[in-house]
DNA sequence: TAGATTGTTAATCGATTAACAATC
DNA sequence: TAGATTGTTAATCGATTAACAATC
């Protein structure tokens, strides 16, 4: 895996090589190309690869199978990360599928409910009350952690989160949790979302 | 409303918004207050309340109650948006709930399923076949189009979706959508946000 | 007043795009 | 070869942050 990626970029890298693997038929894809299916710049496309150390043939372009392994090596983790849902309502159903749709790089190891209903399942995975969240972390080695909660309790739920030393979290609450330096948040905040769009969708 | 404030502006303006209507019993916050509950620069915020042309006093700071409404003022629409959903699975549910917990200019007007089930409703909402989409997004006067859906749809309804004169689109499949200059697509792609989280939480 | 905060410009930073020599 | 594409640097663009005069 190298380090020091842009952001941006491994955002990129990860989306080239859903566009490479649904490509049938073909062995080659051109700067241009790739960058077509993605709505960017050519230009765009090659510094990324550069910055991953792959190249293409000039008249050929990019072999598409060793361009889907490059990109492998530079952001795949050798190991799988162990993630746990907090909250499987509607959106951790939804996230559920998501996982199990083709994302190898992340196994959900576990997964939490707030509310007392004495679920111990959820799909395959085990399913804890809350109230076990610090230990079952603990326990089954938990790299991330997905936040499909209510706001209400995201802030008290982080607080045990971070105590537990996990260092990734996906943040669907619209709360901005406060996290140490070196915990990564990703946030999934969708009501900034919906906001955005309708301000830039212009009424009538 | 005013125009031309540069995206990031209006999702942090939205997110100001949030934060302000959640304060009890204060009716002045300094920018570096607001900041601290944003996580980010207190200039970020004095140049964002600038751009919407908001004054504040110098000791007490900005009043919370003007603001809230300033802000409205500039990044909400005059006129409700109205919105119809593409698909009502899980994903479907999760936004439905997203959508009446608090968000008042958009509403949605109609849902699609893709399954040839005779669903009539979802939730308090009408649910028609997909087959009916462009008469009915034509009919019920649709701005906006929220896709979550399974990626294998996404390139055909879009089509119709575009036809339709649609202007902004919330996309949850992990599908780049190709859309003339004035349709503002917002993506949501979970893959990619989960791949990038990977990537910088360190494996050990 | 002294000290803190605002409003605003300028500087910085990072991401995107243009340009073009090198290549075949 | 002529023409197209790659790889890479430099230029541009936009967003964030620093700095500081003005204010009370």
């Amino acid at each position: 895996m190298t380090k020091n990626l842009p952001p941006n970029t491994v955002e990129r890298l990860s989306n080239y090589r859903r566009r490479l693997l649904a490509i049938q038929g073909k062995d080659y894809i051109h700067s241009h190309q790739l960058a077509h299916l993605m709505k960017i710049n050519p230009a765009h496309v090659r510094r990324d690869l550069m910055l991953i150390g792959f190249s293409g043939d000039v008249h050929k372009g990019y072999n598409i199978k060793k361009l889907i392994a490059q990109i492998g090596k530079n952001i795949d983790c050798e190991n799988k990360h162990r993630v746990a849902f907090i909250g499987i309502g509607d959106l951790g159903r939804a996230l559920y599928h998501e996982f199990n749709n083709g994302h190898s790089k992340l196994e959900i190891a576990a997964t939490f409910r707030l509310s007392e209903e004495p679920i111990q399942q959820f799909f395959d995975i085990k399913c804890y009350n809350i109230s076990k969240l610090k230990q079952v972390l603990k326990k089954e080695n938990i790299d991330i952690v997905v936040l499909a909660l209510p706001n209400i309790n995201a802030k008290d739920i982080t607080k045990t989160i971070v105590d537990a030393e996990i260092k990734g979290i996906l943040n669907f609450t619209s709360v901005h949790l406060d996290v140490p330096e070196d915990v990564f948040v990703e946030n999934y905040d969708m009501i900034g979302k919906l906001e955005k769009l309708s301000y830039f969708t212009s009424c009538r």
